[in-house]
DNA sequence: TTTCTGTATTGACAAACGTCAATACATCGA
DNA sequence: TCGATGTATTGACGTTTGTCAATACAGAAA
């Protein structure tokens, strides 16, 4: 069966919230981004990413350093992966996971003055 | 009894999570800042403020166009206000809101690359 | 004072969230 | 093949969140 990948049709940008007002939908999907950012533990995560020389960093290395379990860690990739703040690439054994800027710039963006 | 006023010490700024590994207190306090911004009502009321030419609005021209009950826009507001990101005026009956744009220049600030 | 209007608070509820133990899946080495 | 290791998923649990009806509070007008 072939791998299913999903697509984004709309570019989920944004305009900045301080220019127009925003109808639902907009302030929904936005929301979503938020939502992203909105928890102590997937900031640390998206701290250390931006921190690594390499660009990339093991799953296995975010478990110590935030104290928290394996699948917790995981599940909060998830989310920052849904959300299209981080990628992740398995190489053997291990998956890879790099900071996605340019969203993390769409974001910062919404807030511009 | 004398009106308690909470005075923040600290000043819950943001060194741009891109820049520095961030210890928990400064990731849990930036969740905070997020958690402000992670629902579209709330993304609606910054909006509106925001294209305000007044630079504020009554409580009550909220409840119309974000379609929500007066407590659930008064609770969204109180979670603005907690978070610094609005302040809110009594004149006569009304309560008037205004945006804070300097705390939001300080979460954006958190995503600066 | 009483009454009316605007705002905030309380209480209740369902839904969403963060967490971990257990388990499943993927990959490599023996 | 089998066993070991890294990662993802499932299921369960308590906590937090968004919402509204009811109510309380604040200010102005009669």
């Amino acid at each position: 069966m072939p791998k299913m990948i999903e697509v984004r049709s709309d570019d989920q940008c944004c305009a900045s919230i301080l220019r127009a007002p925003m109808d639902g939908v907009d302030a929904e999907k936005l929301a979503l981004g938020f939502s992203a950012l909105a928890d102590p533990v997937r900031l640390r995560i998206l701290s250390i990413l931006a921190d690594s020389p390499a660009g990339e960093v093991c799953v296995c290395d975010f478990v110590l350093p935030l104290e928290k379990s394996q699948p917790t860690i995981s599940h909060h990739l998830k989310i920052l992966s849904d959300s299209g703040l981080v990628h992740g690439e398995r190489r053997s054994k291990w998956v890879w996971y790099s900071l996605d800027r340019t969203r993390l710039a769409q974001l910062r963006g919404a807030l511009d003055a």
